[in-house]
DNA sequence: CAAGGTGTACCGGCTGGACGGTATATTCAC
DNA sequence: GTGAATATACCGTCCAGCCGGTACACCTTG
């Protein structure tokens, strides 16, 4: 477990947002029930509505975790390879796609999914995110299209394991890594 | 019950898979109801069953439409472009991508997600395809991590297209593709 | 051809159950 | 004892699926 920098950190509630995640990937977004997280999370009903007042307050609070834990990633990955900032291209696909625990990223996606289902407008703080590194990239020094379409490659294969229809062997996995940080060093020139 | 031969197209049968998919996109796939379909599409709610005896057998029905749709826009591409089998890269990218009426796939790709909120097991038929596109990269002679690196990228656009998080410019958008169609002629070297 | 029969397409009300949210009771820490 | 944290009971709403009915287009058959 990472320890998480924000705001005052309930044990309670992150074992919510957990269990969350994993009732969504069990039975669905839309099979997701107020008294099945609580059961899943070993909390009553009341317990989970003190944390979390409504299942909207719910749902936003795992699509911010998402972004979070997905920046945490890059951010982990860009201290460790040392890389300077402005080049967090590589982090991205290191710290997203080559991340150890898989299920990780697995069940966040799912959770993004969750909460798309429910309200679009959720999808805010993700459409925030996007936007910025977005901008990000168009006004750096890097070829636009070729870091574009690496994000693009992340997000795709992202989506297809959050919804469990990936078919690549790992060993296809790992070519399909190693070619977008090839994509990424020729964006670079 | 009255079981519907997949070829037979009935008007009413087809206006409510349209008035579905508008229903995910405009309230969210949790919010798709039976009787608000039913009042989009122009029909009772008993019509609606009478053509859909389940709302499950409605989204199944919406996702097999999504595959079929999309067969539909890379063989129309395919053989607009007169390319030869087997190099089915650059329809793919032309046909889904470039399509005239982007609401569409818009619309399908919500439309998925919508299936795949209430029920996870309706997207097989996307997995098989999925596997079918991945065996058939494979097994040709395309660079696979290349090939491979186009079909995510395609399936990270159209997601966030769907889930209307997409932050790209027209202009932008136009570049993505060009890229994607060089990556592809590179995958054939 | 008329009268009764049969199948298709569709309608709209009903209901039982599930689910989100509230109100209230109880326990624990300081 | 005070307030945070958790549990239980309950309420109102919403919705999927069912059912009985209607309209109409066809057969039959006498």
């Amino acid at each position: 477990m990472a320890e998480l920098a924000s705001n005052t950190i309930s044990p309670a509630r992150e074992r919510i947002l957990e269990a969350a995640e994993r009732v969504v990937g069990d039975v669905g977004a839309a099979r997701m029930t107020l008294d099945g997280v609580a059961q899943a999370a070993g909390v009553s009903k009341g317990g989970l509505l003190y944390h979390f007042p409504s299942k909207e307050s719910l749902l936003g609070a795992l699509a911010k975790r998402y972004v979070e834990s997905m920046t945490d990633c890059v951010e982990q990955a860009k201290s460790g390879t040392g890389e300077t900032d402005g080049r967090d291209l590589k982090a991205c696909i290191v710290g997203i796609l080559a991340q150890q625990p898989r299920a990780k990223i697995v069940g966040m996606g799912a959770a993004l999914f969750a909460a798309a289902a429910n309200d679009l407008t959720l999808l805010e703080v993700i459409r925030e995110r996007i936007a910025q590194y977005t901008k990000q990239i168009e006004s750096s020094d890097v070829d636009f299209a070729r870091a574009a379409v690496v994000t693009l490659a992340i997000d795709g294969l992202m989506m297809r394991e959050s919804l469990r229809i990936s078919c690549f062997t790992e060993e296809q996995r790992e070519r399909v890594v190693q070619q977008l940080l090839q994509i990424a060093d020729e964006a670079y020139r």
